[in-house]
DNA sequence: AGCATTATTTGATTCATATCAATGTTTTGA
DNA sequence: TCAAAACATTGATATGAATCAAATAATGCT
């Protein structure tokens, strides 16, 4: 149960055996169905969590109603509503379950004990925020400079997994455009593609 | 000189006269005049920047040579292509100087110094990036939530002294919308405003 | 001060992408 | 297992904002 989410904090911080198991023991297991909401609008971010096995989104409603997923978990990845956790503000944006997932949650209050008291953990806190802020700066560079086309063919190029397992309609709002305009962007790019027999 | 980054210092983290001082001494002044970049396209950020008078932004480029403002920072702000400052990366931004302005500097290698060396300073640094995310993530929330016009209005209420002191030509740039676009939006909120005899 | 560059405004037109609509396809759950 | 719901595709149309264009207005430079 905890052997990916210890791989994963190995990879991201010098930690020995004893200190990776103090901090797993803050993480409680827990399973969530396809569509489950962890985190509704309005409501404040209290946890913070690592999928270890299935798929989690965050994603936000604009006024009429649209989806906008902004970010995307798949195993071995963490997922929270940051701002929220940061400011311990109404978050905007929910976290809902896209897969049946497994996942590993610790709390808020945890967390920030951790980052006062355990120095390797300050470490990956300040990793994360670090990892997290080059993320959302790619992202706003993406959206202010590329086409809706060369969105889809970059996400193929850093992530062309999520194309294989992400339905059209979450890829679509993933890349802040509509399913018919991701259909049409995906036939398009077959009949002119490197295997298109033409 | 140091009373403005001081005083900033002073109301993000808690610390005392003499560590003050130590820390400020990394900074060395530097003046820039209007127009003058600090950092090109393609080159590695090895600087970050307070900001005592005047006015400086960060900006990227399309492919069709579009300018789009990602940050401004006035007196009292710091800046820096924070992407490549942390990731030692080419920056895919520029930093341009907008006013004659008075700046404090400060080296990457310095400032990653009294990361690991000064408790107060690692704690300055773990700020700075929460507040950068929080910032970012809302620039994510508006451009894919709202209208030219509603980021135009939203812009008013967060941040009016922008729309005082830049020009439309940046302003428009730091909205994602084009001049024209931006001066048809102005116009029309001045028809229908409260302050309208209509 | 006076000329040249740069920014702003307004109008006409275009364009990328959204929206609406209809049909077919897949998934889901009782 | 089958009906209902959700999703995907394709076409027709609409729309917000960009682009193009031309005419002021403002700013900067020597």
């Amino acid at each position: 149960m905890y052997e990916l989410l210890k791989r994963y904090l190995g990879l991201n911080i010098p930690v020995d055996e004893k200190k990776l198991n103090e901090i797993a023991g803050y993480f409680k297991p827990l399973t969530a169905n396809k569509n489950a909401i962890l985190l509704s609008h309005g409501e404040v971010c209290n946890n913070f969590y690592f999928v270890n096995k299935g798929c989690v989104r965050t994603y936000y409603l604009t006024e009429q109603g649209t989806e906008k997923t902004r970010y995307i978990a798949m195993e071995g990845i963490v997922i929270t509503s940051l701002s929220s956790f940061i400011s311990q503000q109404p978050s905007f944006e929910l976290i809902e379950v896209l897969e049946s997932t497994e996942l590993l949650a610790i709390s808020r209050n945890s967390f920030f004990r951790m980052v006062e008291n355990i120095p390797e953990w300050e470490q990956f806190y300040r990793k994360l925020l670090e990892y997290a802020y080059l993320f959302q700066n790619k992202k706003i560079e993406q959206l202010v400079t590329l086409t809706a086309g060369e969105r889809y063919a970059a996400l193929m190029m850093e992530n062309p997994h999520f194309v294989l397992r992400l339905s059209n309609k979450i890829l679509a709002s993933y890349l802040d455009l509509t399913p018919e305009t991701l259909s049409r962007i995906k036939s398009a790019g077959l009949k002119g593609g490197v295997n298109s027999l033409n």
